[in-house]
DNA sequence: GATGAATGAGGCTTCATTCAT
DNA sequence: AATGAATGAAGCCTCATTCAT
């Protein structure tokens, strides 16, 4: 995945790298701890105990601060993610649950070490583009990887669509988490879930929904039902 | 569910009524088109028709203005919905997988309803309380019916905690379908499904995830897992 | 001639228009006064008496204001410039130095009433085409104005191209009444000429070029020099 | 001519020296390709790839640089034009027509050698006296050179003012040769001439004016008009 | 009441100059 | 001396809100 150019000016000096790196630090944080309204070029300037115009002297702009904030949060994320969940296929010891578990573990987690700034960008990728787009594109390869991973145990998969049952189970665990992120544990439903709580359910419905989703015609409702209630 | 007081200056003829909601409706139209960021006084004033003076005659501040679009668009979403999602339970032909089809279904043509709105508001609740609080409340009320209609089929409940699982249930589809609403079908996956294939597979994902979700101590994962197999 | 849109806002109320002329009047004379680059949007809202908001609101930007003080001041000079030179070719009692003069006086006169802001425009347009583009155009009107009326005495020119001559003889006109406007009276030659006498020896040096100018193989030059002398 | 002190550090060393003579280089391409809005420090330090403290530390202020490119061009000008203009009249094989020919091309090349830095500081004059100061002297010396050329040919002259004449030829010339360096060929008019075509006519014109121009009491306005009506 | 003009705080950006390294 | 990072005043523009008509 090549990120674009973010117009940030190259520092020449060791002073100006670990003023750049001061800015970058104080913008995330401004970012994660004001939201964008709050992130204006003077707050950060503040934050970062250094001058507008030095601020502007690494970035060309306010938003190609924001968007080298968000390319290097991308970084942090993406790569160890995808590389994480693709990991998880190799252990040979696992079931399908024991993959989905992993692959959705190594998600979550990666999700949660980046709320603050993630909730700012995921609120900020609706109106901008540049920031959609390579945030879109990260998702895209955590969701190929995590399918990969989970169609490694194709023969476990009772939905008559593995393909599109993994995908929906990608878009379920990464929307409830996202959602998490953006509006905190209480906003949909009133019941206050932990995050491990939520992860933990959220890789039941994923195996029950891979194993037993989807209807098949030629097994009448009832006995797919209530197998158990035959024996 | 009380609303608070949003700041509208109450009409006193029927000019006043008119114009009041003239500039709603131009409120909601350039909310839905150009977002919270094109949402100015002078665009609305200009959509509705309406000089700037009248609009600050009906409201006590711009926010006031769009504290009262987001009233008016949880009264015409919330009330709907719960009922609608009430009366699905009252079918007593339908099983679990009826409640869950006829919930999600009411619960996905009332959001898809007021997608534009829904989108620039959801936008807008992590950064201002006073829409999340509303906002929120009238997911926690459509929440309860859903727990509370399938609960009904309690039976047919596999999870352990069959109120967990309702809730978890609710929240996925809420969550899955407002990221359509606020990103698109693409943004997490690139896979495009339609609105109502997603929704089909949402229903899938909570009936199995209700019937065969959460991990039972005394009964082996592969037992569970495949009793067709057994067969 | 058709000028461009400038940016200007359409007044709506009687006050408004009040104030767009306030603006502008201001503008022209922070133009004359303190040049381009004291035209600050701060200054002229210091100067009308107006906040800078209301700049804002008859003008899109600090360009469309200056671009409209320009097409105003050329509106001023180019129609009545144009007409008034052609005029002069209608007396019948005037012979070629009746022209030139007659010509020459009205557009000095004309350039003369707008000497300030010409000068603030003369050093902008070479740095911005918005301004450059009318300005030449009015240039070429009045131009053409001068040569039409020039050219109707053609039989008293001796130059071999009159066209040509008559060109040269506006063009040194022009250039020597701007220079004196953008400079000053002595800034290429310490003797300082009032605009008058100025005006007065570039009649004298359009009719004795148009008259005598331009080498003719033929006539030797002594014969041409001296003809007072042969009597 | 006496410049004034133009806050130039000298130079102590040889590296120094070539570094001053980079930047003045730097400075002169920078002002004639991007004019003075486009002369920055920056600008001119990247031009000269030198640092911005390198450019403080050989002037004194950005002022300080502008000035000295002006004074070393006003020094590549002034001095041959004046003497390449005296020299014009040493030669007495020349009439009127051959001194006034010489002396202009000599001032036309010399305009047109530095086309591109005149553009600049022509424009820059006017705000500001530092630079207006010593190019109206420069060109005061010019004009006093033009003048005692063409005054030696003072019998061939009929105005009846000659000092006045040449004066105004001199400015003729100037301003017509200014004008176009400024604005290009077709700013006033629109026939483009070439600057060759463009001094050959000021020739014309300049001769033409000397000969015959300035109205004389004893000879009837109209006889000198039109003597061809007469015959 | 209705209108829309007026206000001005606050946001982004540039650039001459200073100064630590 | 040389480097280029740091500084901050000053410029342009937007927009919620007030207020004269």
């Amino acid at each position: 995945m090549t990120l674009p150019d973010t117009g940030v000016r190259p520092p020449q000096q060791r002073r100006s790298r670990e003023s750049l790196e001061r800015v970058l630090h104080a913008g995330a944080r401004v970012l994660a701890e004001k939201g964008y309204d709050g992130f204006t070029v003077a707050e950060v300037s503040r934050a970062a105990k250094v001058s507008i115009g030095s601020v502007y002297g690494r970035f060309a702009s306010k938003d190609a601060l924001v968007l080298e904030i968000h390319r290097r949060m991308l970084e942090r994320l993406s790569e160890p993610t995808v590389d994480g969940v693709l990991a998880v296929g190799d252990d040979p010891a696992l079931d399908l649950r024991g993959v989905v578990e992993g692959a959705t573990r190594r998600f979550a987690d990666a999700t949660n070490a980046e709320r603050a700034l993630l909730r700012a960008f995921m609120l900020r990728g609706p109106v901008d583009p540049r920031i959609a787009g390579p945030g879109s594109a990260a998702s895209h390869a955590a969701g190929r990887a995590f399918r990969t991973v989970v169609l490694t145990r194709r023969d476990e998969i009772g939905h008559p669509s593995p393909e599109l049952a993994a995908d929906i189970a990608y878009r379920m665990t990464y929307d409830v988490l996202s959602r998490h992120v953006m509006y905190g544990p209480t906003f949909e439903s009133d019941s206050d879930h932990t995050w491990d709580e939520l992860v933990s359910e959220l890789i039941e419905a994923s195996v029950a929904y891979l194993r037993h989703g989807g209807r098949r015609a030629p097994i009448p409702p009832a006995a797919v039902t209530r197998p158990a209630a035959a024996m």
